[in-house]
DNA sequence: GCGACAG
DNA sequence: ATCTTGTCGC
C-alpha cells in the first residue's frame, strides 16, 4: 500500500495472492516472500518514492535482508523495520518512546538502530535497505508513528491483509 | 559443541 | 508466520 507523507493518508492499496513454495529459513526470508511482494508492487498505479519493508535491511548476516533485496530488485530506495532481531548486538534502549541504541555486528560496524517506538513495548529494528541511509530510515520510521508500536505503513498493511484474507473465506 | 534464528 | 489460553496494566 502507498501512503502520502507526512500526512500518512491512504493513496492506494492493492492485493495479491500467489503460491509460496519456499520454506522459511532464517536469513533467506526474501527468497520466500519477495516474489509475491514484487508481483503486488507491479499492481500499483501510484509508485512510491521509498519503500518501508516489514523485515530487515542490511541488519542481516550478509547485509541483504528482504528490505535490501526488494530495493535492489526494484532499484528503489528502501529500508527495513523488523520486530525481532536477526543478527547483531545491542543494549536495550530506555523504556521511553523515542529512545534509540545502535545495532552493531561483531566488528562494531553499524547494522541499524534499535528504536523504542512506544513506551514500554519491545523495540523495533530499523536498518537501511537500498539507496537509503540510517538517518533517513530512522527519521521516516519515527515520523510514521501514530501511537502504536508499528509505524503506519506496516501496521495498516497488516490490518488490510487480514481483512483481505477474511474475504477469501 | 552450544546458542541464535526477520516472517 | 499461525494458533490459542491466560495475565497485566491503563
Amino acid at each position: 500500500m502507498v501512503l502520502r507523507f507526512p500526512s500518512l493518508e491512504l493513496v492506494e492499496k492493492v492485493y495479491h495472492t500467489g503460491p509460496v513454495e519456499v520454506p522459511y529459513v532464517p536469513g533467506f526470508l526474501s527468497f520466500r516472500e519477495a516474489p509475491n511482494v514484487l508481483k503486488a508492487y507491479e499492481k500499483l498505479q501510484q509508485k512510491p518514492d521509498i519503500i518501508m519493508v516489514d523485515g530487515h535491511g542490511i541488519a542481516h548476516p550478509r547485509r541483504m535482508g528482504i528490505a535490501a533485496h526488494i530495493g535492489v530488485m526494484l532499484d528503489m530506495p528502501s529500508f527495513g523495520v523488523a520486530k525481532q532481531k536477526l543478527t547483531g548486538s545491542f543494549t536495550e534502549p530506555d523504556i521511553a518512546k523515542g529512545s534509540i541504541n545502535p545495532l552493531t555486528d561483531k566488528s562494531g560496524d553499524l547494522l541499524g538502530e534499535v528504536i523504542r517506538s512506544k513506551d514500554k513495548v519491545l523495540p523495533l529494528f530499523v536498518s537501511p535497505g537500498h539507496r537509503c541511509d540510517q538517518a533517513t530510515a530512522t527519521r521516516l520510521t519515527l515520523a510514521c508513528l501514530r501511537g502504536y508500536k508499528l509505524p503506519e505503513p506496516t501496521r495498516l498493511a497488516d490490518h488490510w491483509a487480514e481483512e483481505f484474507k477474511k474475504e477469501l473465506r
